[in-house]
DNA sequence: TATACAAGTTAGTTTACGCTAACTGACGCG
DNA sequence: CGCGTCAGTTAGCGTAAACTAACTTGTATA
């Protein structure tokens, strides 16, 4: 979720800082402080010398593979008849528990 | 979760221990024996002196409306061309955290 | 230049939910 | 009769992920 985020601020801003993602998430500062700490350590991001976080390689593969599904499975149940802003609060769930089998199989049916 | 299994042994066992409870969803019996505590305190199961678990009209309610979702879930991933286990397990999952509309728009995708 | 705010961190708390180890109490069997 | 086993509980541990309070630090402005 907090890679996800990083992504998806970083397509309206030109410099992510923690405490966006801290507002965009409504958690607290040291909620956002200590996820960064923590992705930072797996090398999934880095923080510049003016705190603007940096997605790494793979945490940019991360997030991307997330807010694909996060788009995809927000678009199925649009589909299915699912009031938009109900969806997209139903896709941020789901989007993280899925299989990649469950995950194709959405992806294929909307094609 | 805990509600389900009950509700699931309880088809085809005659009565429903805690330990029957442990095997089935792979869980420590402490980990059951604070789980049921905890619904007991909520007024969701009672414990009769032999031990049984009994679900409460409220608890029944829980367990068999997250039991319909699993079910249809599950059967709404077998048509997506999900294999039956990773349909089961991802059934699992979804089954907890989608909206009421979105489990709506399942069930009547599939009428 | 001094102050005050904004960002980030540190320290410590809470809740949730797993676990193991060890205790209690009932019950069957040699 | 006593002993082992099985069910359930108690006590206590570990991790994850949220929180508040309070600290540091840098920057902008009055």
């Amino acid at each position: 979720m907090y890679l996800e985020s990083i992504l998806v601020l970083s397509q309206t801003h030109d410099e992510v800082h923690s405490v966006d993602v801290a507002n965009y998430l409504g958690y607290s500062k040291p909620s956002v402080s200590r996820a960064v700490g923590v992705l930072r350590d797996r090398g999934l991001l880095d923080m510049d010398e003016h705190a603007h976080l940096i997605l790494t390689e793979a945490g940019r593969a991360i997030a991307e593979k997330v807010y694909e599904r996060h788009l995809t499975i927000a678009e199925f149940l649009g589909k299915l008849g699912v009031q938009a802003s109900v969806a997209e609060a139903d896709a941020c769930r789901i989007e993280h528990i899925i299989s990649d089998e469950t995950f194709r199989a959405i992806k294929a049916h909307l094609q």
